[in-house]
DNA sequence: CAGCATCTTTGCGCTGGCTCAAATCTCGGG
DNA sequence: CCCGAGATTTGAGCCAGCGCAAAGATGCTG
């Protein structure tokens, strides 16, 4: 990401993690031909969330904290990578910019390759020809679900589950947008991690506010857009 | 899964949806013939957590959930599928067992492949050979993270935060585990959607209790167990 | 080795949301 | 058309954990 290979990386840097355990010396030769070695100090950051993911990374030392931002500037953190695996692998996944920051939780030790050079990884695991957007789609949405319910209300994260339902399911009826399907005030709080008693008051308040019009096991949302300010807002 | 292709699946089905839209009717025909129709009702079972991953599924009508059982009988849910999308996709992260249960949660349509049938698939989005035994055990994890946030106290969240890193950057000390790069309250706080306040309160307290013992930025784990029943049980 | 930035601990009051309890409503089935 | 199971509403009390505030401890820096 920085500078060119050093003068030549050795290959006992490769020799003993398990997806390159057991390829010939010319091979582990020509792929850390290609490597950039990058070292970072604690606290620095690798890259960050929204970046054009051009390159994935592999850390040989250190730990990578894996953290996403939210709008209110709290700070979550997703996952911690241990030394040996790879990470920032957004190219594989289909996207072309990171989805979340990684920054060194003490000084570390990486290589990284560019993302072009993903499908030669990809074969060393032993793994089958896979599609991935669909997965990396997937994978983002429920990232998005720990942030939301490490940061929000529970006001909130029923409003954004009644919005995302909205979307994805929801119907146009007469005076707002149905949810496709049945859906009782249980189900939507094992959605949410609340209660049915909680849900049940949440909605009866959005009812009387005009958000929302309920009957058993439907829900019609009369107006999207304060439902989503609900989800958003603080207090 | 129950019975074998019906009379003949008519290719309508299969034509409006986006991946198959591009096909010869030729193709379209040969992947219905390998496929199997299901019908099931509001409520019930498509597959079971931990059941053989043996087929994938596309719904084409009704609405999946994707739930997940606590060891406390509580119920999550991990994501809903609406009609059109792929699902039970299992096979395609290397897993052979499903790692939720899906469930209609109105009367739904669906066919299913067997999983060998699922490099075939993948091939139609238009994507790269990649592997994904990483991926799937990332998403994996990061799904029982949900679980986590959502069923579990603050107290049980720190402590299988902190069993976690042990596991993944843990290094033999003498008295214990320690943690094996800097880490702050604050840190610790962020991975798990509390306070750093709070997480003082829980260290010292264990720390009482002879389970860690941590000094400024480094914390050691002296009690594993006792610090894994910490994040299971109740109370 | 003194100063300072950062990290940690601790007290206190408040409240969102849970638990427990019970009444009421709705709808499909007989 | 009546009954019963499941769904919903609502009340009351309680407490885990947050917000706010301030004092102490630790380790790096010059």
């Amino acid at each position: 990401m920085t500078r060119p290979p050093l003068n030549r990386l050795d290959e006992s840097l490769l020799t003993p993690l398990p997806p390159f355990s057991r390829l010939e010396r010319s091979e582990i030769r020509a792929i850390l031909d290609q490597a950039v070695s990058r070292r970072v100090e604690e606290g620095a950051t690798v890259f960050h969330e929204g970046a054009p993911a051009d390159r994935f990374f592999l850390l040989l030392d250190g730990t990578i904290r894996v953290i996403r931002v939210t709008a209110t500037g709290e700070h979550v953190t997703a996952l911690h990578i241990p030394a040996g695996q790879l990470f920032g692998i957004a190219p594989a996944l289909g996207k072309d910019h990171y989805p979340a920051t990684a920054q060194a939780a003490s000084e570390a030790l990486m290589l990284s390759w560019p993302a072009r050079l993903w499908p030669r990884f990809a074969a060393l695991d032993g793994f089958t020809t896979e599609t991935y957007a669909t997965v990396g789609k997937r994978l983002g949405e429920i990232n998005d679900r720990i942030v939301e319910m490490a940061t929000l209300a529970v006001e909130q994260r029923v409003a954004n589950a009644l919005a995302r339902l909205v979307n994805q399911t929801g119907r146009k009826v007469e005076g707002g947008i149905e949810i496709g399907f049945p859906l009782t005030r249980q189900d939507l709080s094992e959605m949410t991690g609340t209660t049915l008693h909680t849900v049940s008051r949440l909605l009866s308040a959005w009812e009387k506010d005009g958000i929302v019009s309920s009957r058993r096991k439907h829900v019609t949302v009369t107006d999207p857009h304060r439902l989503v300010v609900l989800g958003q807002r603080r207090g």
